[in-house]
DNA sequence: ACGACATACATGTCGTATAATCTAACGGTC
DNA sequence: GACCGTTAGATTATACGACATGTATGTCGT
């Protein structure tokens, strides 16, 4: 088998059954893996027009996650407003609920992530991770995490000032 | 940001951008990426039922995958016959069509994979892949890439020989 | 002020993913 | 030969993910 095909397949398979895995702790608390990215992005990263927010998700490349953000306001997890300044924006913040459930999926994902760690141990970490940045920095979206590494202060620019004056992170 | 943490996000990435990526290309040949394993699995490892394919795709982990072939068989891709022996058995094959577009998405798959070893030619990619491999094995279904490695000796059984008497591979 | 254009978001469609449930066919036992 | 559990596959429901399109609200040039 080719070493890129066997990269694939092996990228494809951890990302799926990974995502099965969280999926599957995630569930009693009612959120999907998707969701709780949104949750605790917004938990991270102050109030956020949808566009931005879609900037720092990894999934949604292209999007704007308007109906992933949907589900989360019919739930009460997420306050949604037209921005003041420039109507077109609106603001999404966490509810109090919304906090809540965002620290309980932190911890589910504590244990998640305890779980990779143990599991790569023993392997050659640091040189994967120069591999996959290679290979993620390829792709214009594929910046989302860089972004989220540098605290997203370039994403968040210019307009953010005019934005509705809803409570700062 | 945690080490687990940006293994995670940044093996999603990848997976997302790399699949849109190859959607892209495969597009004008009218297939998904999905589409495509099948067909792929289906040519490489002869006539197959429906559980034995969903084995071999790292896609579908635990469903059979019905309607993926669905689409495939009304596209005259491939051809689905009642098993003989065992009549709950389905064989799948593929037509002529089927094999000929195969033949062309493995042009395409070879041109990404051209395109990846290009990004990772100066990485580290032999420690890359041990990682990844002990990240996919501790998934049971992670043994997808490794049940293609090992030519799916171990996959194809039992039953094997009472399947409707169509071509072996 | 007005019109062309751009931007933010919403909506509709198609194709997956996952889980849960259903149907049909087999294999064995009595 | 009729039940019983098992298995293959189909079907259904919910949620994503990508794409295309629509709508409202801005901005800018004149």
């Amino acid at each position: 088998m080719r070493i890129a095909e066997e990269l694939r397949y092996l990228i494809l398979a951890i990302q799926r059954e990974g995502n099965r895995l969280l999926a599957e702790q995630l569930r009693p608390l009612g959120v999907t893996p998707s969701q709780a990215e949104v949750l605790r992005v917004l938990s991270g990263y102050g109030p956020l027009a949808l566009t931005e927010l879609g900037d720092l998700l990894v999934c949604e490349t292209g999007n704007s996650p308007s109906r992933l953000v949907d589900r989360l306001v019919a739930r009460g997890l997420i306050q949604r407003e037209v921005g003041l300044a420039d109507r077109r924006y609106i603001t999404l913040c966490l509810t109090k609920e919304g906090k809540l459930l965002s620290r309980q999926i932190a911890k589910v994902e504590d244990r998640l992530y305890a779980t990779i760690e143990g599991l790569v141990a023993a392997q050659p970490v640091a040189e994967t991770l120069s591999t996959l940045r290679a290979l993620a920095g390829a792709f214009p979206a594929g910046q989302a995490v860089a972004n989220r590494r540098s605290r997203s202060e370039n994403v968040l620019n210019n307009h953010r000032a005019q934005l509705a004056p809803s409570t700062p992170t």
